[in-house]
DNA sequence: GAAAAAAATTGAACGGTGTTCAAATTTATT
DNA sequence: AATAAATTTGAACACCGTTCAATTTTTTTC
């Protein structure tokens, strides 16, 4: 087979895969297979599969913000939060290969160091929540209210993964969405209350 | 080699080489040749590696749940609550190779069905925390309780993957500690402020 | 257009993984 | 001691990521 951009045709095809068949049926043969090439043509695109996968999980993260970025603001900032909220958790739901994908590797990765160029993404991301953030809370000192964004995001982040998988389907009644919105608005209203001492 | 409890035996040499080398290092030929046997040994006690490392799992978890039993009550509920995150922390960064297993494989296994005695277990861990907790919100209603404790373990849960692995380093100028003990008393204090509604 | 040079593609091969199972060995029973 | 049962063994199978000499394709030069 020959393409002008084989390597985005290569990702486009590992996307197809992880999206129909899971982020495990992701190798470099079936890959190659799926895409009419052979092993090598990948590792002449790729040093490794890991590079690949890093590669396609920098475009789900591309996408959330996409995502997250298409979203108009609420009547407060309050609900703007929720409405980003709601996003994000319907952008992992509508994504579950494509995110299971990032979060494994996020965290296998993370024993050692993850990549600067994913790390970027992570915080255009959180980024986003930023200015509806620092509105809620503005009478919170600055650094405080930093350190208590990232905690949020980290736990809404970790939360993620099993929003991909069906674990929460036997422990609970409720839905996913439903855990997400309660345990953001129980740290909201948590770090409200918290401000006025 | 022969043991009259081989089983045992393979768990605790299995539990040497995660703790030692980390949880990717424990492979059926690796512990084979740590043990003294052959790989088909391995087979004849365990059906599969995955049981093995549930195996290994269910005693990691049963460990939790003692460290945890092990510490007394404090002087109030909520700092009882806050004690048990600290042994649950200090658990989980004093065996993190194990806790990263544990992890890694619940998150792989609850694609599709975890196994009964290993939720059993994970109800148990929650257990400890119940009284304390049904103590600090014993005027919120049952079902909203249980939920909210969910949802917090969930979270707990969730993070502590992150504990055992670099990421947070990065990010942070403050230690995992603390950023837990600021998930779980800003989710407790918003769970305060709720409940006055 | 033919020949030479450069670039890209190929896929068998290497060392690793989990797993199987007929054969060898050890243990228990008669 | 001979037989029967149970256990252990490790080569072999199908995968995995990865490499790289050989082939094919493309480009450049004449």
């Amino acid at each position: 087979m020959t393409k002008d951009n084989i390597r985005e045709y290569l990702l486009a095809k590992g996307r197809e895969l992880v999206v129909s068949q899971g982020a495990a049926f992701l190798t470099a043969r079936k890959l190659a297979e799926a895409s009419g090439c052979s092993v090598g043509t990948i590792y002449n695109q790729f040093a490794n599969m890991d590079n690949f996968i890093m590669a396609e999980n920098l475009q789900t993260l591309d996408e959330l913000a996409g995502s997250l970025r298409k979203l108009s603001p609420d009547s407060s900032a309050y609900k703007t939060l929720n409405r980003y909220l709601d996003g994000f958790v319907r952008f992992v739901l509508s994504n579950r290969n494509l995110w299971f994908m990032l979060y494994h590797f996020h965290l296998q990765a993370s024993v050692k160091r993850l990549p600067r160029a994913y790390l970027r993404r992570l915080v255009r991301v959180i980024e986003i929540w930023r200015p509806a953030f620092e509105e809620v809370f503005k009478d919170i000192r600055p650094r405080e209210r930093r350190l208590s964004m990232q905690v949020l995001w980290l736990s809404l982040f970790s939360v993620s993964s099993f929003l991909t998988t069906r674990v929460l389907d036997d422990m609970n009644s409720v839905s996913k969405k439903t855990i997400c919105k309660l345990l953001l608005n129980t740290y909201l209203a948590g770090l409200t209350a918290l401000k006025k001492d």
